[in-house]
DNA sequence: CACCAGGTGGAAC
DNA sequence: GTTCCACATGGT
């Protein structure tokens, strides 16, 4: 037997599940954001803005098969049904390769608020800065603008991408372990950062970051399996599933204590 | 005023 | 190989 769920996309839930940083919303339900040069304002009554664009269209993963993916999750066990379909009207979204990247440099070792801050200072209400104007800016520059032990990271990695040690384009070409490596030749890029760059800015769905949410899903209910393995070329939805349905739900408070 | 946050690099064992 | 720790800074 086969069961269909009737999927639409979830606005909020998507672009404030902690994949993308730079989307607010106000009293009304209108969500404005940034994306490279493009600005767009969308509400959940209506999505026509975003079907009705290629470029927000491609920005919003609407050609990709969600219930299908949701269907074949579902199959490895109850919990993970469960998720999928609390998670239910996430998208994945395709972002901006560079700024995905440097935007998971500044999450580690801080929180999603504070990340957000520090991003709309780094982009002054505009367009995210290139590589170049990162090292316009430079160390000092970034210290000033909060991003903490990170300003050399950021800086390392857009010292790297100018100078072609990272080429963004051929990442997208290279396979995932191929593109992790480099990636993580950046000071301050290891497996997590580099995963979720790979899973947020390249729509690598294998990609499977295990932040410290992750580690208490897997342990907690999973019983210690391996991620990657078990969810396969879908892992990363799978981890985006796990980690919000984690974070509002599973151990919410008043909630499965 | 302590403690924490979508980790990582480096030292110590 | 593994474990421990500092790292800046804004929020609670």
């Amino acid at each position: 037997m086969v069961i269909i769920m009737d999927y639409e996309v979830n606005l909020a839930r998507t672009l404030d599940c902690g994949q993308a940083f730079r989307w607010t919303s106000d009293e009304n339900g209108l969500w404005s954001g940034i994306v490279g040069a493009e600005s767009l304002s969308v509400s959940q009554d209506d999505l026509s803005p975003v079907r009705d664009n290629e470029f927000w269209s491609n920005y919003f993963d609407m050609g990709f098969d969600y219930p299908g993916a949701i269907e074949e999750l579902s199959s490895t066990g109850e919990v993970m049904r469960k998720a999928a379909e609390f998670s239910s009207g996430i998208q994945i979204l395709n972002q901006d390769p560079w700024e995905a990247l440097c935007s998971f440099i500044i999450s580690q070792n801080n929180n999603i608020k504070r990340i957000r801050l520090i991003i709309t200072r780094l982009s002054k209400g505009g367009l995210f800065p290139s590589p170049e104007e990162i090292l316009d800016i430079g160390v000092e520059g970034l210290r000033e603008l909060g991003l903490g032990f990170r300003d050399r990271y950021v800086f390392d990695a857009a010292l790297k991408v100018h100078q072609g040690d990272i080429d963004l384009e051929e990442l997208k070409t290279m396979d995932v372990s191929s593109a992790t490596e480099r990636l993580k030749t950046i000071y301050g890029v290891g497996d997590k950062v580099a995963s979720c760059a790979l899973l947020y800015g390249f729509h690598r769905f294998e990609c499977f970051p295990m932040d410290v949410w992750m580690k208490r899903v897997m342990a907690d209910m999973f019983d210690g399996m391996d991620g990657k393995k078990l969810f396969g070329p879908l892992a990363g939805l799978a981890q985006q599933y796990l980690f919000f349905y984690a974070r509002e739900c599973f151990y919410k408070e008043g909630q499965h204590e």
